[in-house]
DNA sequence: CGAGCCATTGAAAGAAGTCAATACAAGTGG
DNA sequence: CCACTTGTATTGACTTCTTTCAATGGCTCG
């Protein structure tokens, strides 16, 4: 299922001062790229943590499964998220490439080794973590409490700041995705965006009805409402 | 609004154990407690965030509010859970006293200093903030797609969990504040219990509303449903 | 170019919310 | 200690928002 790109190679220091390791670090870790096709997963959950990853092209969801199959999808992961970070040994995300996707990824056990002996790298991996979970926590306010509008809106605000280029916001994910996101249907989302198309709030361009340009984004904070 | 009860004082080791530290740690932590009479706040949302705290009696909600007064309550701490552990220098929820409470107090900055020198306090913080992560992702996952009964249901078996004393589960929280907590109204948390007291699955203990005694835990867990 | 996926839209059903009445419990003050 | 007020919980009737079911059309990609 997937395509192995590179071989493992030392240090680079691109990824690794993004996990907070310092540049003088004299510690080596072993670092691979992976390909993942559209739809293939990375690792289920309650599988042993073993890597810990970094998209470098493309988008992934991360999502947890009722027994029946009701989906709730955690987290949208973009180019240059790092994901699949746990403390305990296992994954408690099941996580699947949106589209195409190329990570690259580290062993937790050679991050764990060196958080051991440098604090400036233990601090960044606490920092990530809090960061985790403050976006659960905005995110549980979200679904607890804000009408199928409001969330749309929160959305749209959200992924605006994560990947917005040249003014358009290219979508990797599909309506489902973003419902499973919200707490919502994808009928519901669905409309929300075409009430927002309406109030005159976004506008679509081009053919595909994931590239959206926002024409206010007052108007989108109002509905949203965070304070 | 709250009441100093002893004095600062250094390392005791109970509580501090209880945030990892190593018992033969030198540091001096600054320790005090105080109480705070039912309903009051302990502290606010985006206030800095000077202390750490751990419950030693009574229970604590956190949540955090929409401009229109819609809140939603992120967690209940009940007696030994410590909260208020914040990475950012800022809360990011409000935290109340449910009934009258007394609560240990540790200054952040004393935490802190002993992290950076002690890799296993610093572990410990990290092991702290990713339950509370993984609470919050159990949490999205409820709020997103479980229904009422479901909710309810895994409420109870948390609580249970949490704070049964002798068969019975003495609730601190009202009905509006386990609403809050699943994203309902007051209304519907009532009616579920109704129901999962006509199916057998509980009883009310007494002639207050809030003792509760689960007679059927696995029909309880079928209705939550994890996997 | 056709099959299958994806998105939109409408109509109907359903789950939870709102409004309201009642009852009970707990706290207050005479 | 009792009357009274206030807060809390339950229950019913009705409304509303979201979901469900269904039909249609547009893209995309083999």
């Amino acid at each position: 299922m997937f395509v192995r790109i590179t071989t493992d190679s030392t240090l680079r220091p691109n990824t690794l001062r993004d996990l907070g390791m310092a540049s003088h670090s004299n510690a080596l870790v072993s670092l691979s790229e992976f390909s993942y096709r559209k739809g293939s997963e990375i690792y289920g959950e309650k599988e042993p943590a073993e890597y810990v990853y970094q998209v470098k092209s493309g988008a992934v969801r991360s999502y947890k499964l009722l027994s029946d199959g009701r989906r709730q999808i955690g987290a949208f992961h973009l180019v240059g998220d790092i994901f699949g970070l746990e403390n305990g040994s296992e994954h408690r995300f099941t996580t699947e490439a949106i589209v195409d996707t190329t990570v690259r990824l580290i062993k937790r056990q050679s991050l764990e080794n060196v958080a051991e002996s440098d604090a400036m790298v233990a601090r960044n991996l606490l920092s990530m973590t809090t960061n985790n979970l403050q976006h659960a926590e905005d995110h549980m306010l979200l679904l607890g409490r804000k009408t199928s509008l409001e969330r749309v809106a929160a959305f749209l605000l959200e992924m605006d700041k994560r990947l917005t280029a040249a003014g358009v916001m290219a979508l990797p994910m599909s309506r489902r995705d973003i419902a499973d996101y919200l707490g919502l249907t994808l009928e519901t989302v669905s409309r929300a965006l075409s009430r927002l198309h309406e109030f005159g709030v976004l506008g679509f361009i081009g053919n595909t009805q994931r590239q959206i340009v926002l024409l206010d984004r007052d108007q989108l904070a109002s509905l949203d409402l965070q304070p």
